[in-house]
DNA sequence: CCATGATTTCACGATTTGACGATACGATGC
DNA sequence: GCATCGTATCGTCAAATCGTGAAATCATGG
């Protein structure tokens, strides 16, 4: 059998926990909020960031899951994924039955 | 009403995020998966960590409101703080239902 | 083929994080 | 008062993160 306590994060979870650590890419996500889909230009301009730095912040939104992309001739839209979304707090909260008394309202 | 969105991440779902990117934490909080509490030498132990790393990464599990300590004369005693937990998870979810269609089962 | 527009990648510097060792704090026991 | 044990804090350093500007990529239009 396994050595470990068998507790342990998916990488859904882990990707979604270091994704939405950073504040930049909070504020990305919660721009999200009112708006169906926004460009990286959009994004950029209205975070006041580089189209750069905006570039790679939703890249590694994409990456773990929380944002989707589509490419339409030269410009991309994101949109929130919230199937992955849905996934990663679905498997972040299974662990986390694993750590506190079930008797909380822990998930 | 609100100038804002109305959507934005409160302080505990922000502290939580921030805490569990860490892979360090991250393990430190599943080292509570059997045991009920742990002294900052245990957890430095079990991990392989200096103390005083060990103590560092505890207090900001603490203060980001997943675990809790109790002092005994000398020992400190670490154990997890469903409520907090409880709290941050729900103050995420809520935030999220505002960014992801509510058809899919976000929360 | 060249120009344009939107995005991505690259090179760089600045800030932050995470670990260590050493030291200081707090409480006990001699 | 002094030694001891467990923690917390401080100083330092390597590694990772985040942002910018410049160059490269990719698809379209002339």
């Amino acid at each position: 059998m396994e050595t470990t306590n068998g507790i342990e994060l998916t990488d859904a979870a882990r990707g979604f926990l270091k994704a939405l650590a950073s504040d930049t890419r909070q504020q990305i996500l919660l721009l999200f909020g009112g708006e169906s889909e926004l460009t990286v230009g959009e994004v950029a301009e209205r975070l006041g960031l580089a189209q750069s730095a905006a570039s790679a912040q939703l890249a590694t939104l994409r990456d773990s899951g929380v944002l989707v992309a589509r490419r339409e001739w030269k410009t991309v839209y994101y949109r929130v994924d919230p199937n992955g979304i849905a996934r990663a707090l679905a498997d972040l909260q299974a662990t986390l039955r694993a750590c506190c008394p079930p008797d909380g309202s822990c998930g």
